[in-house]
DNA sequence: TTGAAAGCGTTACCAA
DNA sequence: TTGGTAACGCTTTCAA
């Protein structure tokens, strides 16, 4: 088996199966109506013959792929490989492929990778990224692709947007560091100039405000890497501002920020305490264990390729769904639970 | 801009550009011997209408497509990111773009992948898997299709092997600990059934045989994951071996067994040792910094795009480039130089 | 229930 | 230097 050099073509298999390429075509496409002897023939005979069809042939034909593309912002980060394997795992089941193209935060990038995409004519294409633009969006959505965005400040038309309340979680992680007592606090953050992330910044600088004069705070922001977290804090510690939490906009930059306070002597959580955001599995393991606010990421990739593929309310204006972080206590805020089970909702995949 | 709805054709980009389609589609592909007038119209022409070639159109004509196709392992684990990362920039600066599938170690996925992707009709295929089967390799050679291997133990005809030299990097990592006094290590490891791991695994044994009977050692193994590395720490220390050092198969793992051990109130490096393999960049960021083998992703992502797009020599039996890991010490195994250059060779990126 | 045949958007060969 | 046109492998009417 395996033996052929070149590629079996339909017209082969037809042939094999005494049959016409329409009717072959038919079976393998799962299409009624044929008779079950025939089906059976040219299951046989594309099986035997290793048959795999061709997908440019076959998309060219029909004007439709079963191919997804993916926009991520940082592939590097686990919370968007997470959404990436997600869509991934949904997708296999469904026998489609996904095509993935990472931005670096970039507008330029993003524009240019949807142009790429353009050429690929994609079943739908999913936007994971903070660097969408308010213009890519609206031309977008006079395009026939089903497309599906990620926290979308304002979703166009026909644009399904899936949305996470990180207001809501950022006030959830400010009130609890306040019950704790902490007065001065401090926002790690990166890219302050796109909107998804400035708005994260601004939930935090508005929760804090609600306890002023008598609560501190200042905000840094680097790269979205353990590097950069590392940095942001440096800055913000070397600034003068010695603050008692740290509230960052992600795990991933957590794991630097930790880095930065021990090296400097500083303890966690006795001296500072630290929070994330998107619960991503390394959370567990950092030293100490991160307290932060659970994103469900399996969730979030299947709803994506959902809307993509079975786009059901297609009608609609727009299909939001919200999701709402919820706070995971682990060692870094002072309260350390059991480690072995600081997960409430989302499943952690090995 | 972007203001058709449906997408534009070469046709109407040679209509516009007032010559045929065969002279558009030669100043797209960048063909010679066209008039530089002509040029100018048809680019104009296809700016204008913001056209983007149908790729499954193209690649159906053309029987080659600008399409690669890579098959990870597991994603998850930052060694095999950072070298698709590496291959995609490789990939994006020449135009192409790539098609990525895992896994998880198990060699019908590979064989599953293998096939989605045969009717892609791709411009190569990477395999960097450890679960890639002889006889795969074999089929494989058959083809006319561009194929590159990592760490491949008997590569086939055809095809491009690039080697990293785990036994090499094993001993070093062995002898340094032995220098340092060690006389009961331990191997963590993962998936000692497929034989590119069974091989590492088997040079921490070999390189231990030769300091016996004064050195004991253990082996244990689980998942490729943190979590992974964690089980197999604990099942290590509950076996009641005591080793004064353990050596992970690869740092993703290690960031477990770092977990574990400070569970356990064992210190590090003070109690035992650890050291890893692949200098990810999270190694930096446990505590203590991970004592490691670097191996040159970056670079080993571009090996693989060259081999696959230019790749010079497919006339050789089989082109193989050998690397050889080298130690990056860090706070894990005692010695602690300044974290801020545990960077020996290969670049890390952002 | 099946087959013939007309595309789908490019490429590439052959003429002009 | 250009244009006409036959593929490429598949899907999908339309007839039979």
């Amino acid at each position: 088996m395996l033996r052929q050099n070149l590629p079996v073509t339909l017209e082969e298999v037809a042939r094999h199966a005494g049959v016409s390429t329409a009717t072959a075509s038919r079976v393998l496409n799962g299409t009624v109506g044929v008779r079950e002897n025939t089906r059976r023939r040219v299951l046989a005979a594309a099986r035997a013959l290793n048959y795999s069809p061709n997908i440019h042939a076959s998309a060219l034909a029909s004007g439709r792929s079963r191919i997804l593309g993916v926009i991520l912002s940082n592939v590097e980060n686990p919370f968007f490989l997470d959404v990436f394997r997600s869509m991934d795992e949904a997708a296999t089941e469904a026998g489609y492929s996904l095509v993935m193209e990472h931005t670096s935060y970039q507008p330029e990038r993003l524009v240019s990778s949807l142009k790429a995409m353009s050429g690929m004519h994609l079943a739908g294409v999913a936007l994971v990224a903070s660097e969408v633009e308010q213009g890519v969006l609206d031309s977008l959505s006079r395009r026939s692709l089903p497309i599906a965005v990620y926290d979308a400040a304002h979703p166009a038309p026909h644009i399904t947007s899936i949305c996470v309340r990180y207001n809501v979680g950022m006030r959830r992680a400010v009130e609890y560091l306040h019950s704790l007592r902490h007065k001065r606090m401090a926002f790690v953050g990166h890219h302050a100039g796109l909107a998804p992330l400035q708005e994260r910044k601004q939930a935090f600088v508005e929760s804090m405000r609600q306890y002023a004069p008598k609560a501190e705070f200042s905000t840094a922001e680097h790269d979205d890497t353990p590097q950069g977290g590392r940095q942001a804090a440096a800055t913000l510690l070397d600034s003068g501002f010695s603050p008692t939490a740290i509230l960052c906009v992600n795990d991933f930059m957590a794991i630097g920020v930790l880095r930065e306070l021990r090296e400097r002597g500083l303890r966690v959580p006795e001296d500072v305490s630290v929070t994330g955001f998107d619960n991503i599995n390394l959370s567990e393991f950092t030293v100490p264990a991160l307290t932060t606010l659970d994103i469900p990421r399996w969730r979030i990739g299947r709803l994506f390729f959902d809307a993509l593929v079975n786009h059901q309310s297609s009608t609609r204006f727009s299909a939001d769904t919200v999701i709402e972080p919820e706070l995971v206590l682990r060692g870094s805020t002072g309260i350390a639970p059991d480690h072995r089970n600081g997960n409430p909702k989302s499943r952690q995949r090995p």
